[in-house]
DNA sequence: CGTACTATTGAGCGACCTCAATTGGCGTGG
DNA sequence: CCACGCCAATTGAGGTCGCTCAATAGTACG
């Protein structure tokens, strides 16, 4: 019987897994969905958050045209979404990392629209849409915090699409690498020792870049002392330095 | 005495004004926010649309780094979005036609985080964020057709992000074209004749191209058969063709 | 320790940009 | 009404940034 039933069955029931699923326990609560929501606002949230799910490295969460039932919050791990285009040219739209949603651009069309792939193997959280959407009728706080989330989204993919459109391949990169430092700040790890999820490949398909250029463009920085790069861990020798170069 | 004072003097009075500004009355209403909302759902969100703006053209409805106040809906005319990058670099991230929402990206931060400029002088519908939100809150259906234009737009910017991305030049100018091809004929109009209502220079900062190359594969397409150009009126020769060359 | 994949580096090329001149369209004022 | 001026669009010439193709080096894993 699964964690789901027992609860259908009893809401007041709680297993040990879903303890260690609980919003309310999880050290991700305050960049995740549950941002702001007081502690029966959370109980009413972990009771439609289905179950914990793995997804192995290069596994999929969902694939592009599949029917949309749920977001999912990354817990572990990161993730990569992408869009492909008929003769296997691929854009990658983003990386999440813990605390951060998928799914939210299948809302409109009830299809998934993009591929969500493990870079690692991740665990995420599952949370069925219509129990969410009719949750955030009841929780106005949750409903804030989705449209937040939401329009959080729309803004990474503006930045991305003036990152792509207007910027040289060597500012590019190193606006991606300041982002990925503030991120993992954000998680409270490093803001100058970077570890690189994804493969120079999948950097150079979400920087519009083929990934010799990449390659390149880590040898150049190094050369000109603004890091340091051993396979995918790159140390940023100065933040300053780097939002000096962005201007 | 404005329209809104009126109206929160009295709820019951309707001015003249308002009767043509009610979403109830609007030609647009099935494609913009009160899609799928009944009559007496549609009364309460006319009660919160506040005033019908005019903004000339070259006029702007926001700036970034303004304070978000309301979201807007167009209602004439054309608007564009657009980023910049410090050093005059811009990069258009939408363009807007009737029925289609502005500001939804500024949810987040409580600033825009864009600028939205009038292509020609167009009419908006202001609807102030926090009773928007606050409706949307008590009818589900305003809720999900807000989440719904917001996942669009989310939409919509992948789908920019794999053109500037992954696209060479003229696959861009094609999909742009088929794009607004189809954007017109949902309003009802041609799905042939398009008329742009953005200089060159606005589609090639839209496109990540220079304004030179929108000129000079308009030219080539002329030439290749696929349309005919007579300044701001495109002629498409054939969809099917422009589909079968999009892969 | 071999195998396979990923990353680096080099050489050459081409798509698109930049700079510049010309043409066309349109409103304004003589 | 036409001439002028202004701005947008077109077209040409040349340059360059980043891509492609290819060889080599490094790394992970059985």
């Amino acid at each position: 019987m699964s964690d789901a039933t027992i609860r259908a069955l009893s809401g007041a029931v709680i297993s040990i897994a879903d303890i260690k699923t609980a919003c309310r326990d999880c050290s991700l609560r305050e960049l995740c969905l549950p941002l702001g929501l007081d502690e029966p606002d959370l109980a009413a949230l972990d009771q439609i958050v289905k179950r914990r799910r793995t997804v192995r490295k290069g596994g999929h969460l969902y694939r592009m045209g599949e029917p949309f039932q749920a977001l999912y919050a990354v817990r572990s791990g990161a993730m990569k979404t992408s869009e492909l285009l008929g003769d296997g040219r691929v854009q990658i739209t983003g990386f999440q990392l813990p605390g951060e949603i998928l799914g939210i651009d299948a809302i409109d069309s009830n299809r998934h629209r993009c591929n969500a792939e493990a870079l690692e193997t991740s665990e995420v959280c599952e949370i069925p849409w219509r129990r969410l959407e009719e949750l955030a009728r009841q929780i106005s706080g949750l409903q804030h915090q989705l449209l937040r989330m939401m329009s959080g989204e729309i803004g990474r993919e503006s930045q991305l699409l003036l990152m792509i459109g207007k910027m040289s391949a060597d500012e590019r990169m190193l606006a991606c690498l300041y982002n990925f430092s503030q991120r993992q700040a954000q998680l409270g790890l490093s803001a100058t020792d970077i570890r690189l999820h994804m493969s120079r490949q999948d950097l150079g398909d979400y920087l519009g870049l083929a990934l010799e250029t990449v390659s390149r463009l880590f040898s150049r920085f190094q050369e000109e002392g603004l890091l340091t790069v051993r396979g995918k861990y790159v140390h940023l020798t100065s933040l300053a330095l780097i939002q000096r170069r962005l201007g």
